[in-house]
DNA sequence: AAAAAACTTCATAATTTATTTAGATTTATA
DNA sequence: TATAAATCTAAATAAATTATGAAGTTTTTT
């Protein structure tokens, strides 16, 4: 799943990143509040970390435009003990859930994965869909009990397919999902066709009904039916 | 759908361009006044984005020309922070939207999306009309809740005859339409008789009234009643 | 450092869509 | 009704996109 962390210390912000990618997190920083709204407005994010004291304006001030071009997205209010104000307590601004700094790098991580659960995963630890089990913690994926071992990419696009069912994901989305900063190295899609091709490979030869539609021209999508 | 994009800054434009087309509309430019004006006057456009600082005349002008030649147009207004006109503010001068330099694509794009769906789709995401269906975000159509599949021409002209019910739209508007400035390459419509075939095929096979009316020597009409 | 696994690139094949062609049908007009 | 022009249709060809297997890199594991 991928993270968007908006905070402008540098090094700070840079140690929760390496942390949290040893998670198996996407993780891309904004080190400004226009840097992150650009991010926001552009890419796709499960989750977003937002220190509210931005030497540009406050991170809470993004709240809006993350419910409107990401209503799925989580979000994490990063906050100093001192500053902090009742509405943020509150979750009123529409946050998820809040962090004071200092905080143990094992506690943001908990509490990531407890509102990615929350929002993605209806609660459960394990998601079963028709002949597929998911066990988010252990990013395993099962088809008729029987786990088929996926690579990190292919988990991460399969994930990223089966939390937008029915919806057309483009391919440009994809990379920028699953490669994230990285994603303009690329210049063609060939890579994306052999991952595809890999996973499809896996889920169909466990007997998987093949779920993924290649829509020309445009991308792909996880069908429902 | 069909944008025009009236900019003199031709690498501003180009990125603009190269940007929403990835969004699949058809997107036509327009480096100065007298080329939009007579874009305008010629051909057919669902949304105009219009910078207002031209080398040959203030884009304003063009508005009472867009209101004339295409009433369902929507406008947005493009300026530069500091060359910002309160008449723009307020929208009095008949645009539906602004949008001020430097501005984020994907800002850009979700203004497009909202004006059109408030222009053309009532504000709706989903369109219902008798048995048909339409996401417009998925670009998908129903027929009483059959997904029938259209390949992206087949989608274009379905919309633009959609859009313009009981009115006669002729081959040479589908074509403008449909093929943008490359719509110069073609000198009969063979093509256009394929896709109108294919397209009404699809639609009737799904056990939908067919709406789609040849006007003999003119074009065709899509049919209310 | 070697081996294994994962990732990307490349060449080629398969598929899907777009356009052209040619013949059949319909419509307008005389 | 005869004729020409316009349109429809299906089939053939061309173009674009996607799939595949294998080779070459890079990264990770041992």
């Amino acid at each position: 799943m991928k993270i968007l962390l908006v905070e402008d210390e540098k090094q700070f912000a840079n140690s929760i990143k390496e942390y949290i990618e040893k998670e198996n997190y996407v993780v891309e920083i904004a080190y400004d509040f226009w840097e992150a709204k650009e991010k926001i407005e552009l890419s796709n994010y499960d989750c977003i970390l937002l220190d509210i004291m931005l030497p540009s304006g406050s991170g809470l001030d993004l709240i809006p435009d993350i419910h409107e071009f990401q209503p799925k997205c989580g979000i994490i209010v990063i906050t100093a003990k001192n500053t902090i104000d009742d509405r943020v307590i509150g979750l009123e601004l529409g946050a998820d859930d809040y962090i004071t700094k200092p905080f143990h790098l094992a506690e943001l991580n908990a509490r990531i994965k407890a509102v990615l659960r929350r929002r993605f995963f209806d609660g459960k630890k394990v998601i079963n869909f028709n002949e597929i089990q998911i066990d988010i913690d252990n990013r395993e994926i099962f088809v008729n009990q029987n786990k088929i071992d996926l690579t990190k990419r292919e988990y991460e696009i399969f994930m990223f397919l089966f939390n937008n069912k029915n919806r057309l994901i483009t391919k440009d989305a994809i990379i920028e999902y699953v490669w994230g900063d990285d994603s303009n190295n690329f210049d063609n899609f060939d890579f994306i066709y052999t991952h595809i091709k890999n996973l499809r490979k896996k889920l169909i030869n466990s007997g998987c009904k093949d779920y993924i539609q290649s829509i020309y021209g445009l991308g792909y999508k996880f069908n429902e039916i």
